[in-house]
RNA sequence: GCCCCCAUAGUCUAGCGGCCUAGGACGUCACCCUUUCAAGGUGAAGAUCGCGGGUUCGAAUCCCGCUGGGGGUACCA
């Protein structure tokens, strides 16, 4: 393994078409940990050069997705750099792209190929006829090998083209990978075809775009998904070509889709940031449980903050094989964080939940937010998802749905003696003297003695009397934020629905 | 079809030739705590280290083959 010296440049590269889900994010997080952790910059980049699959707000919305879990980056779009402008379009209009396709039309490392999409089908067509297996169509274009009259001739009668690139006919491409080890991949030239660099629009592809702007930008290693392996050949060509020198270059694995069937997609997958967000995931539980997709300190640790992630992040402990999405391990995780802040700072995430939920308004009054601080304990070690704070509070906020009267009715227990028991309470609540935690333990105890029942046996009755189910968050604390008036009311209406 | 990558329990992983009678986590199950649910504690089940060959005194660890899975095969990224 190479050792990493000198400063490091990285860069995520996001195409604006559509939605940023957590496999994108897993890979921009690894190249800013490879960032930070080295010292180096991250840079964001947007690709937009496919004019057909370009979504109006995606750029914005991947922004935000990045910046809630925290990858930030140095240079970017948004706030510019030394290498702007950083969107490829606006590039494009610059004449970067154009300039160093024909730099590589005179050097003779390209061609200018007028065989237009129909053409090019029909040649296809053409070679799966006369095959007798249906191999692939690898692409050469007749332009190879024409002269520079012919060549002017056809550029003359105004005919569209594109700049492909001229890749060799034989021999082979042998690169290395920091995660799969040195000089392994090799890939013969016989299997390649003649990329297209410069579409008839005029626009750059992915592959002439993206490589012409990490050489301009000095991006030192590329961090990029698996799924670009097979391509790296051309890059490497590409590279060769222009006389440049070669970035590193890191494949990291994709995660798949939890039945294992194909990796994470936007279209099959419920797996846009946006709705773990939304959720109530904590972006920091994100973080930890993304950096772990492929990535481990240890045979242990697993909770790790940002820093000591940073820290410890290093290239040579990224795994080559697939991870699985696991909603389960990281809803897990989420609750692990949640149970680590304070009551305040759940207060005030849970705010906007409840607001939504209509059960506080729009701007909460002082007392609404004291109300929630006081509730907050009562649920906090029981959320998964901040989400799912409003149902859990919903009958501190709203009238008790109507429920099954049969509730009430513990194990052992009959209607008459129930009925008894929450007459009994009803009473004891009116003449409670001190209406706190403690003091309703005290008195309800006494109430368990008095009737000779087991304590899950009142306590139940009254927990759905009060909350209207049967699971709820400890009694005496509900009992106490509750207060006297609601609780003697509801366990009249329950009394009331016994008789 | 062709090309490339990958392979430790259901899942995420530790392991980089002897410390492995394979460690940790999620999930599952049991018990403890207990007013329900959680949380917490203890424990259990679960892996012939995909299969078959080598190399070696010795292999989960190195090599080859097979199988399986994934990715690519666009004027998409």
């Amino acid at each position: 393994m190479a050792e990493i010296t000198g400063p490091v440049r990285v860069r995520f590269a996001p195409s604006p078409t559509g939605y940023l889900h957590i496999g994108g994010v897993r890979t921009a997080l690894f190249n800013w940990l490879f960032a930070r952790h080295y010292g180096g910059q991250f840079i964001l980049r947007l690709e937009d050069t496919d004019e057909k699959r370009f979504v109006q707000g995606a750029a914005d919305d991947i922004m935000a997705s990045l910046r809630w879990v925290g990858v930030d980056w140095d240079e970017g779009p948004d706030i510019g750099g030394p290498h702007a402008p950083y969107v490829q379009s606006e590039r494009k209009d610059l004449g970067i792209y154009q300039r160093h396709a024909e730099q590589l039309v005179a050097s003779g490392h390209a061609y200018k190929c007028f065989v237009n999409a129909e053409e090019e089908e029909a040649m296809r067509a053409a070679w799966a006829a006369k095959g007798e297996r249906p191999e692939r169509f690898r692409f050469r274009g007749p332009e190879r090998d024409w002269s520079a009259e012919q060549v002017a001739e056809a550029e003359a009668s105004g005919r569209p083209y594109t700049i492909r690139l001229k890749v060799p006919l034989d021999g082979a491409t042998s690169f290395s990978d920091l995660i799969r080890g040195g000089d392994r991949i090799t890939i013969h030239h016989a299997d390649l075809y003649d990329l297209v660099l410069l579409k008839t629009s005029g626009m750059p592809t992915y592959h002439l775009a993206h490589l012409v702007d990490d050489h301009l930008m000095g991006i030192t290693h590329v961090i990029r998904g698996e799924e670009w392996v097979p391509s790296a050949p051309y890059h490497i060509l590409l590279y060769q070509a222009f006389g440049w020198e070669l970035p590193i270059f890191a494949h990291v694995p994709n995660i798949m889709r939890q039945d294992g069937k194909g990796k994470l997609s936007k279209r099959k997958d419920d797996v846009s940031t946006n709705r773990f967000w939304e959720r109530g995931y904590l972006p920091e539980a994100m973080f930890n449980y993304l950096a772990l997709q492929g990535w481990s300190y240890d045979d242990k640790t697993e909770i790790m903050s940002r820093e000591e992630i940073v820290e410890r992040f290093t290239i040579d402990r990224v795994l080559a094989s697939p991870a699985r999405w696991n909603p389960e391990k990281l809803k897990d995780m989420n609750g692990i964080y949640i149970r680590s802040l304070s009551t305040a700072e759940i207060a005030d995430r849970i705010v906007p939940y409840l607001v939504q939920a209509g059960m506080i308004s729009e701007s909460p009054r002082p007392e609404d937010l004291s109300y929630v601080l006081q509730l907050v304990p009562l649920i906090h070690e029981r959320l998964e998802e901040l989400q799912q704070a409003p149902e859990l509070l919903a009958f501190f906020f709203q009238e008790l749905p109507t429920y099954d009267p049969k509730l009430l009715i513990q194990k052992q227990m009959d209607a008459p003696r129930t009925l008894d028991m929450l007459r009994a309470v009803h009473a004891a609540f009116n003449t409670l003297e001190t209406w706190t935690t403690a003091g309703l333990e005290t008195e309800l105890r006494t109430l368990v003695e008095r009737f000779g029942v087991k304590p899950g046996q009142l306590f139940g009755a009254i927990r759905v009397a009060v909350s209207g189910r049967s699971v709820a968050p400890p009694l005496f604390e509900t009992l106490a934020v509750l207060g006297r008036e609601r609780c003697m009311a509801r366990v009249a209406d329950a009394a009331a629905a016994l008789e």
